[in-house]
DNA sequence: TTAGTGATATCC
DNA sequence: GATATCACTAAA
């Protein structure tokens, strides 16, 4: 019994979902039919221009405007040249917060992750509403763990400890 | 540990 | 137009 989150899972505070994320399945289905899944494994909360790890605390950019757009939307950034990361949109608009899938249950980090389900840029600006990728929640309930964030050490003592990542334990 | 990679933002 | 930055990975 797999069911596929709708606009309505996304659309609260990224706090909420991004737990609930942990554990879930994002499916991508190609153009040939093929259907590539892969459990959720590990998530990360980006909330708010006040939270410096946030893309969007450095201000409203061409960039970050999807941060503030409509919850479900699929936010895919490039980063280091190389590695596509992908994010939901999540909460009300004109709110910048949003979700990071940084890893699956058998592809560890966030680059293997998008390589392995063939998400690129193309995706950026897409929806997990759509009939391309989504996720889905087969009644599986991990056990949850939450730590620091990684890689934002500039953003300073207070966000770089606060524990919005999410994992799931049985990695 | 370090090199490589490219889009973005910020500085001229 | 130029440069500094960056939520990473692979190779060594």
């Amino acid at each position: 019994m797999a069911v596929k989150l709708t606009e309505k899972f996304f659309h609260r505070d990224a706090l909420e979902v991004a737990p609930e994320l942990v554990g879930k399945i994002i499916v991508h289905r190609l153009d040939d039919a093929t259907l590539i899944r892969e459990r959720i494994a590990e998530t990360e909360a980006y909330r708010g221009e006040e939270d410096k790890g946030c893309h969007a605390s450095k201000g409203r950019t061409k960039r970050t405007e999807l941060l503030y757009g409509e919850s479900g939307v699929i936010y895919v950034y490039l980063c280091y040249g190389m590695h596509w990361l992908m994010n939901v949109i999540t909460g009300d608009i004109d709110q910048p917060q949003g979700v990071l899938l940084r890893c699956g249950e058998i592809h560890n980090g966030p680059g293997k992750l998008t390589k392995y389900l063939k998400i690129d840029g193309s995706f950026n600006g897409g929806t997990f509403c759509g009939n391309d990728v989504w996720i889905e929640d087969d009644g599986y309930k991990p056990e949850i763990i939450t730590a620091p964030r990684v890689g934002i050490d500039y953003a300073g003592d207070y966000w770089k400890n606060i524990e919005w990542r999410f994992i799931d334990n049985r990695k």
